[in-house]
DNA sequence: CTGAAAGCGCTTACAG
DNA sequence: CTGAAAGCGCTTACAG
């Protein structure tokens, strides 16, 4: 229910009063409806109305002579009142809890170049699949926005129950997942695990034997998938992860800290670390300055996203890359694209790449 | 005009067609409305109306009753509607420029801070105010939008014509910005000069007399600022800044190497650089390390924002913090304030604080 | 291919 | 303090 905070403004302060009127002098260029445009055409308000909603049922010659004179007054329906009729509204949402702000940023810009000369707009919606009340309040968020569409990336694309309410609402969505959790037309795929056999492969063509890896938390599905990924690539070269050579992180920087610390502390160190993400890999970055452990001659170490501190420390850092903004973008497009075409049968699907740079190397002991 | 993107759904489809009706297992928990409300409390739907917009009109047993029907029934206006009779949107916007990643996220994280569990909603803007349509393209957006307010960063906050398009629009708007530009109630003035003088003087304290500066883009009134009161703090210990000392970046991280480079080339090169933000301080680094020159013990280097990766970098840097998400929540607050409130005489203003890392020492030389 | 009527779910302006 | 009527600017359902 409302709040006082909802209050849009005080309604009723002159109830009851006269109205005062507007002051005299005030600019009131009224703005046009779709009436003024009707009546220009000399046609009915229903017909320019199919002409703004592009409906093939006017005649060619009818159609163009209504365009114009939208074109000549500068006229754009207003959206509330369409939302109001359509039962529907124009806004696109992203709905997320990724902590990484360029990853945040990046799809952002992705959607939004899909979104850009439309009327539809992106709401940002921020979570905590921990929080108390999360599936009451992503709830109520989704029956009252009347969302024209959603976009869920990880983890939130994950939460079956999110999905579930999404479609409960009659919400249209997309989920981009590291597995594919949903019919095609509603999910965009990520090969991490691919991501994670480059990975692997070139670590173990370096040379190393002694490998470690920091996983990402639990609940992120993607943490697991790059782990199977991993283990497959080294699987080619005969290798496999030791148990004890994994520790499990948060995708924060901190979390990949205290991972290598454990992991840069053995007597057996390993001479590789393959961190679930870039943030991680910066953790073992800090943990391996705390001991005089140098990278990359004393340790190799790879991460995964490819943010942009990456490409700016020293040394650069090897890691994974996945088109996150172009993910956004066609993210957006799905949403937007005629709902009664042919679904696909397979998702559309990104496989990300590596980037080698200078913090892997051959062993060097 | 309406593009081809815009239509919302070819409306007409089934325009002369029978309604084939829906499907009789199709679950229809149908929404209630204001009339429902009414109906269930035996008055009118304007005195429903009435409260939820918190009128003081309405007797106080009318109003509990009428809050414990609404909770009893989860009831919640619908949007679209109150928006169509407000004539105007729900939806906050946020304008900006600035090419942080972690910048852009925190503010939006602190507007949000202030619009949790309210109707309003975070749409999110980026722009690039070189762009050829700029004017145009925002001017459409804010005409279309009818945006409950605006609220905008630097560089943003400082053109005066998008400030003019949303006066223009009745559209309410706080600027941020290091400059008081515009009335009280439109401004959260931040005072990077202050913040800059304070990393001069830690710079003078420290020994230092030659010293460098990379200013930020001429565009943004902040790189001025921050230059000006760089200088003041300088200036009290008797330094100056050299002209040929100073070189203009653009708050990028290419930028900063650049600058650095040339800095760092000269015969007689600073022992300390204050760049105009953290990315371009980084770019110092990145020079530094190429041609040998040690932080901090060749060279001290100071920074501004305090981004996350300042912290995570080595050795750490020193640079001036400014409470972006606070303000974010601040002007979000001040949009959502009463409108009918008596005006502030003063700007609400935040002061940034020095953060002394590991980057900053004595000069060796 | 085109239109007159009714409706979307609220608020405003006026009246009592 | 409360309500009946009109209206916000569109679209839908029906008809021709």
């Amino acid at each position: 229910m409302p709040t006082d905070k909802d209050k849009h403004q005080a309604s009723d302060q002159a109830d009851g009063l006269q109205n005062t009127g507007a002051p005299a002098g005030e600019k009131t260029r009224t703005k046009l409806t779709i009436n003024d445009i009707a009546r220009l055409a000399n046609v009915s308000k229903k017909t320019v109305s199919r002409v703004i909603n592009e409906s093939p049922r006017v005649r060619e010659e009818t159609r163009k002579k209504i365009k114009e004179i939208i074109a000549e007054h500068d006229f754009s329906p207003d959206l509330q009142a369409r939302a109001l009729a359509f039962r529907r509204s124009f806004l696109v949402a992203m709905i997320y809890d990724n902590p990484s702000p360029q990853y945040v940023v990046n799809m952002q810009r992705g959607i939004l170049d899909t979104l850009e000369d439309t009327s539809f707009q992106l709401v940002v919606r921020p979570c905590d699949r921990n929080a108390p009340r999360f599936y009451e309040a992503m709830g109520s968020f989704i029956e009252q926005q009347r969302l024209f569409g959603a976009i869920l990336p990880p983890s939130v694309s994950e939460d079956e129950k999110v999905a579930d309410l999404l479609r409960e609402a009659n919400c249209p969505y997309v989920r981009i997942a590291s597995v594919e959790l949903d019919t095609p037309d509603r999910m965009i795929r990520t090969h991490d695990a691919e991501g994670a056999r480059q990975a692997a492969r070139h670590i173990a063509k370096l040379g190393h034997t002694r490998i470690g890896h920091i996983h990402g938390p639990d609940m992120f599905r993607s943490a697991h998938e790059r782990q199977r990924g991993f283990e497959a690539g080294l699987a080619e070269f005969g290798l496999t992860l030791a148990p004890d050579m994994v520790e499990e992180g948060g995708y924060t920087f901190d979390s990949g800290v205290e991972c290598a610390r454990r992991l840069l502390g053995r007597p057996d160190r390993p001479t590789a670390i393959f961190a679930g993400n870039d943030e991680m890999a910066l953790g073992v970055y800090q943990a391996a300055r705390e001991v005089g452990v140098r990278v990359p001659y004393d340790i190799t170490v790879v991460g995964f996203d490819d943010t942009p501190i990456a490409s700016r420390i020293s040394p650069t850092l090897t890691t994974v890359k996945l088109p996150i903004r172009e993910m956004g973008k066609t993210a957006a497009a799905m949403l937007l694209a005629d709902r009664d075409a042919p679904k696909r049968s397979e998702p559309i699907s990104f496989t990300p790449e590596l980037v080698i740079r200078e913090s892997s190397a051959k062993p060097s002991r």
